[in-house]
DNA sequence: AACATATCATACGGAATCCAAAACACAAGA
DNA sequence: TCTTGTGTTTTGGATTCCGTATGATATGTT
């Protein structure tokens, strides 16, 4: 904190914290919005959670999912039997590894969860209507990063390569 | 989607879903990554969230976090019991209304904390560092409306104006 | 002083999570 | 081929956590 910048560039230390800050922010509003979703839905804050790494992620194995999250793979268990029961994913046998199981994302109910997040999507659109094309690629690119350097973050916590 | 963009801005709807996209997978490893280090500090999911709230929006009462996180108050007192019995909080009578208690934050162990987040930490300080003073002032203020707009659409779901 | 209101803690039933071990499939060696 | 060893997922039991209902304490009002 001197009262000369370092740099001549002022706010660069600010602005950074306040990045920071907001992305706790958005990070707690995020999983209250998941909450509510996930209360409309009969489903579990962590089931909603693994239903989208699913959706998006593609076809996973059960232990490659816990693995990801740090989860006991008898846990992982529990959750898909409750996305299975409600119809949301279908566990099918990996053909070429006949002891693996593959889960795989059943895009039926999608249109329930859409519009669920339909409130926040069109925020979004709102938001982004307010900047230049220019700025949205710099905006989408900042967060594919930051996105990535959360999984390598995590990945270290959850016990180096591993 | 008509062939010709409407507005001589081709790439924005492509970006403002890339952008969307993103969220959805920052997100997601964001509450892995809590998850992470929830599990090395001994600590709940939920607690941790808690912990965060009221370090950042100083001393509260567990009714008012109960509210804004749209527990039921018995829940609350559960969270606030294991906050308390592993020293990250302490519950105070308020004087000016004896009947209320103020949740206040110690911060005897945010050096754990810190330490944890460390590494998402620096990671970040590595992406902003590549962006210039103004883009960072631009980022910044698209997260805070970001995570605005995720509480307004929290606040939908959760039962309109209320 | 007594009633109504508000806030937080306790008690208990139901659910989720974790640990250990089993069930099953694959791969390699005698 | 049969056996042994490794890897993947599921089961059973014990523990812990979450949510509804009830109780205790303090305040404000008539």
């Amino acid at each position: 904190m001197l009262p000369l910048s370092p740099d001549a560039t002022p706010g660069r230390r600010q602005s950074t914290a306040a990045i920071k800050e907001a992305l706790r922010d958005l990070r707690i509003q995020l999983s209250l919005l998941n909450h509510q979703v996930g209360t409309h839905l009969d489903l579990n804050d962590v089931d909603l959670d693994f239903l989208d790494v699913i959706n998006r992620s593609g076809p996973l194995s059960p232990g490659a999912l816990a693995r990801r999250a740090g989860f006991h793979p008898a846990t992982m268990t529990g959750i898909l039997d409750r996305l299975e029961r409600g119809g949301w994913v279908a566990r099918e046998r990996d053909p070429s590894d006949r002891r693996a199981v593959v889960v795989r994302a059943l895009r039926n109910r999608n249109a329930e969860v859409m519009r669920l997040y339909s409130g926040m999507n069109s925020a979004i659109d709102n938001v982004c209507a307010e900047y230049t094309s220019a700025e949205l690629k710099v905006l989408a690119d900042f967060l594919r990063r930051t996105a990535k350097a959360g999984i390598r973050a995590a990945d270290e916590l959850a016990g180096g390569a591993r």
